[in-house]
RNA sequence: GCCGCGGUGGCGGAACUGGAAUACGCGUACGGUUCAGAACCGUAUGUCGAAAGACUUGUGGGUUCAAAUCCCACCCGCGGCACCA
């Protein structure tokens, strides 16, 4: 598109000589850094009139006590969006905080024999320092740490709103308790059955613990999420954590007994299938032996082992199951009456569902585990149903049911199966054929092996199981059908054969096919399941499909007859979730004090509001302790209170809550950060909130997302906030790993400092290469060597800049517009185009890209490139590279009374003297010119019979008469039509034009 | 096992609603500059082929004038959930 200047004249000569220079990033960014600071220029105000707000929140971090990569690029990349959207008129709230509660403190200071509270603070301190230093435009004036008694000061006092509606509650549970850490976890907490930190293993525990009832907010959580601007795989992850499954609760009467179970399904289709039951080692009718179990020792027996068993047992048994059948105890299946089994067995979970269950094992591949292993009874009642999807039904056309067998026919002595090759369509099938009005399957079946092939000689085998359904179009009477299919397996003794009638031999002839062939030659969606019963496999059935052997319900489909069985049993519809109610209690020192107090007489009573905060004691012993109580109850003094009802001798809440609870709510306060009447006022929280962008790791899917979630919709129901969601928009990014590909850790050594490639490179090329990386929301290697050309492109620009500066004397030409519209100034706006609809998509990557295409076409036509497009082309690249471009756009550009002094004069003395800046990152973004972007002019693709054989310059209006016209003329086009007719042309204006031979 | 995401050069990755696959960057090679190296600049760079040309987006099939993109089956990688009744 563009010439290339050959001549090689002074100015060039001067970019070559510029471009030995490397800017100097360190000093550059310190300066702007320094200066943006004593201008207070990212402290955001709560109103700017004709702004509107906008706030831009990223997960704030834990303060381990050191900048990793990743910190860089959870909050370093997100700042080009922030930039952008600011410069684009939005008044930008870009907060940060530290979550600053939490066992790693509590582990550091055990190991360095400093309190947590020191250790904490110091990182504050250093990671403070090391996040200024990525020029990010954070606003500092509005700082959040989540360990400051202002803030906990909130949570206690949320706890207690909660703790008045109920929602907050005390109750005995087992919980996931790490022996290591001696504390409570969160089942968001326990990774395969080991501590998230420590690794390990998980033991159940039964403890008093403080709850917040989350299950309440269920169905809304589910619900809510519908209008939210999430990624679908977020929404996704928390649909399937709260994990909402719609059942019926079941009796089953107890023979002999005025006892019933009660089991929870989903699946009451299969009822009639329920040939036992079974109890998990939890349930409270197992407890006394109330029953009258007969072997009631040997059950008490597996139960106290069932409840021994941690994670890594279970794993090494190999997760076979085990059970006891409770002898003497038989239970009545509701719907057909008879008498089954009842066991208990660890493969129920006490707290799922009612945590019993009827077991169907025809249909769900546990019980049919179990079944096997025990010798129990399994009753198909749901037969499969296929479609063929080759050939699926169609709309309109009538349904045919139909009874027919499949004949699978072995030869006498060979691998091999008799099949029928129609001569009409390209296909295989078995022999197969309709069961007529009182006829006998494999009488019907024999009779259709010798209609079409003329063997005689056969012996009828076995039926393979229940019947299956076949759904299909059947073309030749252009009807659906719904065959009821039976597999019957044949034996041919001898090739004897019957004349066959010639009606037969015109639309097939029989052949043979080995065995390992047939799955891949004959024909029926059916098939696969018929083999695998030919082969002996049997397996449960768990999919949905047409009820059998069902009584009344047979021919049913399994959804209707969900609920026409449960009302045949009374059972009562239900929807059980997957989710708990959360347990906020943590036996640790370092948490939110939780604001309760036991009284001897009153029990547990509330801390009134005006004593809030509970402050955390200082301790000096907050090892934790063996009995699963809380260090804190080691700091007598401060655990003694009185009781607020009563004003009687009581004891605080020593546990502390878990930091989820902190971390709910951080970014309310960030918009009214030092208010000591409120969490936030109202006015400040309408001018902010919800939170319209919040940019984080997919860790936090199902934990901090939903939590957050939960408080904001309890806080709406009090109506402390008039948003009943946090957060509208979500966008997460990747991870980055190692140049290796794994995961970034000490004990890989595949670390990357970002404080050593910020010395190396400068801030503005380490965030802008995370940028160009890869599609933000993807993440991938860190890449040493990519970098480079990242730290060149910014060197270049600098170059190119200065050599522009050096030949001409700006300041001198006002704003000159440029006559000539070139290809030039097409692209330029393409660009302006391109960088921000890219960054409004979190697509930084291509963004970046574009803005190197630029720069190459500028140096090549460097005597085109005016001050105009050199000033867009660093507004451009500000959110980018915010410090390189404030240094070129002020040397160059900036207005007299914003001149900043030469950066080798510069001072910080000299700093506070500035009067006011005009930031390049406040400037107006610039606007593209719609009609210049649209060519007039593009390159017609040729194709012949669909391959690229050509391509001209056409008009854009040009008429596909004229332009196959100009085409067809062509030398080249001529040479490949080779004079062969041309059957059709496909002609897409704009586009391409494709002849078909 | 279930759910979700992905698989494109030597590498990171581009490619709109199906319409020129491999943009941009890295790397490599050669050339320039240099006493020399680094840095920088230029040219080339999917594979096979001397060339014409043919082939090429995990594999196999399908739909279409046209498929990285849509459909089906399978393989591999990553992430989440996991005895959830």
């Amino acid at each position: 598109m563009f010439h290339k200047s050959c001549i090689l004249s002074m100015s060039d000569l001067l970019i070559m000589v510029n471009s030995m220079v490397k800017y100097n990033s360190s000093k550059i960014e310190k300066k702007w850094q320094k200066i943006w600071q004593g201008q207070k220029l990212y402290e955001t105000k709560d109103k700017i009139a004709g702004k509107n707000n906008y706030m831009v929140l990223v997960e704030f971090p834990y303060p381990s006590g050191n900048l990793h990569i990743g910190h860089w690029y959870a909050f370093a990349v997100p700042d080009i969006s922030v930039r952008f959207l600011r410069m684009n008129g939005r008044n930008v709230l870009y907060p940060i905080g530290f979550d600053a509660f939490g066992l790693p403190a509590e582990n550091a200071a055990i190991k360095n024999k400093i309190n947590p509270r020191d250790w904490t603070k110091k990182n504050i301190m250093y990671m403070t320092k090391q996040l200024k230093s990525m020029g990010a435009s954070f606003d500092w004036s509005r700082t959040v740490s989540t360990i400051e008694p202002e803030y906990y000061k909130w949570t206690q006092w949320m706890f207690l709103k909660m703790f008045e509606k109920g929602l907050a509650y005390r109750a005995k549970t087992m919980v996931n308790w790490c022996p290591k850490d001696k504390t409570v976890l969160a089942n968001e907490q326990v990774v395969d059955g080991c501590c998230e930190r420590c690794d390990s293993s998980v033991i159940k525990k039964e403890l008093e613990q403080w709850m917040f009832r989350i299950t309440d907010y269920a169905e809304r959580l589910i619900n809510d999420m519908q209008g939210l601007n999430w990624p679908e795989t977020t929404k996704l992850a928390q649909k399937n954590w709260i994990g909402r499954s719609e059942g019926v609760l079941i009796d089953f009467k107890i023979q002999d007994t005025g006892y019933k179970i009660q089991v929870f399904t989903t699946r009451s289709d299969t009822l009639f299938g329920a040939t036992y039951m079974v109890l998990g080692p939890e349930h409270p009718l197992l407890k006394n032996n109330e029953l009258g179990i007969m072997n009631y020792g040997k059950v008490v027996e597996y139960i106290k082992k069932a409840k021994v068993k941690n994670y890594e047992e279970r794993i090494a048994e190999g997760k076979e199951k085990t059970g006891v059948e409770l002898k003497g105890v038989k239970a009545i299946n509701p719907a057909n009456k008879e008498e089954i089994s009842v066991w208990v067995a660890d493969y129920v979970l006490g707290h799922v569902g009612t945590g019993a269950i009827m077991a169907v094992p025809a249909h769900d591949s546990r019980d049919f585990e179990f079944a096997k292993k025990y010798n129990l009874p399994i009753c198909h009642v749901v037969a499969p149903i296929f479609v063929d999807y080759t050939n699926p039904p169609r709309d309109g056309a009538s349904t045919i049911k139909r009874k027919t067998v499949q004949c699978i026919v072995k030869h006498w002595n060979e691998n091999k199966y008799l099949c029928l090759k129609w001569k009409k369509y390209d296909w295989q099938t078995f022999i197969i054929g309709g069961v007529e009005e009182g006829e006998d399957m494999a009488g019907a079946g024999m009779r259709e092996i010798r209609e079409e092939t003329g063997y005689m000689d056969i012996r009828f085998v076995k039926q393979l199981g229940p019947p299956v359904y076949a759904k299909y179009f059947a073309a030749h009477k252009s009807e659906n059908r719904l065959s009821e299919v039976y597999g019957l397996c044949f034996e041919l003794k001898s090739d004897k054969k019957l004349p066959v009638s010639t009606k037969e031999t015109e639309t097939h002839d029989a052949v043979w096919i080995e065995r390992e062939k047939v799955k891949d030659f004959v024909r029926g969606a059916e098939i696969p399941e018929l083999l695998v019963r030919l082969e002996g496999k049997e397996r449960a059935y768990i999919d949905g499909g047409i009820l059998i052997e069902s009584g009344e319900f047979s021919g049913m489909d399994s959804e209707n007859a969900k609920w026409e069985i449960a009302k045949f049993v009374r059972g009562e519809r239900k929807v059980n979730y997957r989710l708990h109610d959360w347990v906020i209690s943590r036996q640790r020192y370092w948490g939110t004090p939780i604001p309760m107090v036991n009284c001897r007489k009153c029990g547990w009573q509330p801390v009134s509001e005006e004593n809030l905060p509970v402050k955390l004691p200082l301790l000096k012993n907050f090892m934790p302790t063996d009995d699963g109580r809380s260090p804190l109850a080691r700091a007598e003094k401060w655990a003694g209170a009185k009781c607020p009802k009563c004003n009687g001798p009581a004891e605080r809440e020593t546990d502390t809550m878990d930091t989820f609870v902190d971390s709910s709510w951080y970014f309310i306060r960030y918009v009214d950060p030092k208010n000591f009447q409120k969490f936030a006022s109202e006015e400040k929280m309408k001018l902010w909130l919800p939170v319209p962008l919040y940019i984080g790791g997919a860790e936090h899917n199902t934990m901090h997302l939903l939590y957050s979630r939960f408080f904001i919709k309890v806080l709406y129901d009090l109506n402390f906030v008039d948003f009943s969601e946090p957060f509208t928009g979500r966008k997460n990014h990747g991870i980055i790993l190692g140049p290796d590909f794994q995961k970034m850790s000490k004990s890989r050594g595949n670390v990357i400092d970002p404080d050593k490639e910020v010395v190396k490179y400068g801030a503005d090329t380490v965030r802008m290469y995370l940028a160009f990386m890869g599609p933000y929301d993807q993440g991938g290697p860190w890449n040493s060597g990519g970098i480079n050309g990242i730290y060149r492109f910014l060197n270049r620009v600098y170059s190119f800049v200065n050599y522009k500066s050096q030949i001409t004397n700006y300041k001198q030409i006002p704003n000159p517009k440029p006559k000539i519209r070139n290809d030039l100034e097409r692209l330029l706006h393409k660009t302006i185009k391109k960088v921000g609809e890219d960054i409004e998509s979190l697509r930084y990557n291509t963004a970046i890209s574009s803005l190197m295409i630029l720069l190459n076409e500028f140096e090549k036509n460097s005597e085109k490139v005016s001050i105009e497009y050199l000033k867009i082309f660093l507004k451009l690249l500000a959110p980018f590279a915010p410090h390189l471009s404030e240094e070129l756009y002020q040397q160059f550009f900036g207005s007299p009374e914003s001149q900043i002094p030469n950066p080798k004069q510069i001072q910080n003395s000299k700093i506070q003297n500035i009067k006011q800046l005009n930031s390049i990152h406040f400037e107006k973004w610039p606007e593209y010119d719609q009609k210049l972007i649209q060519e007039n002019i593009f390159e017609l693709v040729v194709q012949i019979n669909g391959k690229v054989r050509d391509s001209i310059e056409v008009t854009v209006e040009i008429s596909e008469k004229d332009a196959a016209e100009i085409v067809l003329s062509r030398e080249k086009v001529k040479k490949y039509l080779e004079n062969k007719p041309v059957k059709k042309v496909i002609y897409i204006p704009g586009r391409l034009i494709n002849f078909v031979l």
